[in-house]
DNA sequence: TTTATATTTGCATCATTGTTGCATTTGAAG
DNA sequence: CTTCAAATGCAACAATGATGCAAATATAAA
């Protein structure tokens, strides 16, 4: 699917800067921060529109964040797999990628007595299959 | 136990800013943020002070950290429950508290080949037994 | 108890991410 | 081509994290 036909089939305008993330990291095999995004963008953007763009594509569901220790934020595509069932997101201690594991659904966790559930994040940290054959 | 034991236990050098965060996080009976226990605190530190004390007690295990969307900063102490099994965190949408639960352990996910896990993290959000009972 | 020293603190300063207001620009509908 | 709602760029600010350095302090040694 086309970046262009994603925005047009949520009725969101389409704007080159909206259009460049989305067809970055559809690409991708990774997640990626905002500055591994800009680099492989042709224009320049702003950082508000950046944000702007990221908080957009976000709330249609289009990508979605991932945060690991406070600090180091990454982007990725809601593909259909992503998108279909609740996915962990795993990060490599060594290279400091984030995966997302379309293949590792979140488990059900049984909450105490009158506590709901709406939504769970599961961060798996530690080696990646790359870094794991390095050593 | 008192925060001044466990900061000798740890051969940490007992000042009032670390007794006093120990002291506070240990009463409580959910993650406070850095202003939550500020305000509970009798003296009156530097941030830097603040934020060094944390990383130190943090470092030591004696307290963990809880990031929820990225902003959200909260502190829980490490009792011996929470220390020995990893547990996960629950997050309110409502009333925005965050507390450690312990009677729901961290599942364990079977990562694809090549993968190995150190840490998992899980946020579980949701509606906490308080804010359930007032709608 | 006093002294010595390594640690901690407070202050300044800076980086990153997130956020908002507002004037200007622009996509897309008519 | 015109129009207008939406998006952008810029300025400004908040929260968290982080470091360097001089001054203060906890603790161990004398």
């Amino acid at each position: 699917m086309e970046a262009v036909d994603i925005l047009k089939s949520h009725n969101l305008k389409r704007t080159s800067c909206r259009e460049g993330i989305i067809e970055v990291i559809i690409k991708a095999d990774q997640a990626l921060s905002e500055n591994e995004i800009r680099e492989q963008l042709v224009g320049n953007y702003d950082r508000t529109t950046f944000y702007r763009s990221f908080k957009t594509l976000e709330e249609y569901k289009i990508i979605h964040k991932i945060v690991v220790d406070n600090q180091l934020v990454k982007y990725a595509f809601d593909n259909t797999i992503t998108h279909k069932v609740e996915h962990t997101h795993f990060y490599c201690n060594e290279c400091h990628i984030v995966k997302c594991m379309e293949t590792v659904p979140v488990q059900k966790y049984q909450l105490p007595d009158g506590y709901s559930d709406d939504e769970t994040e599961v961060l798996i940290k530690g080696t990646c299959a790359i870094c794991q054959n390095q050593d």
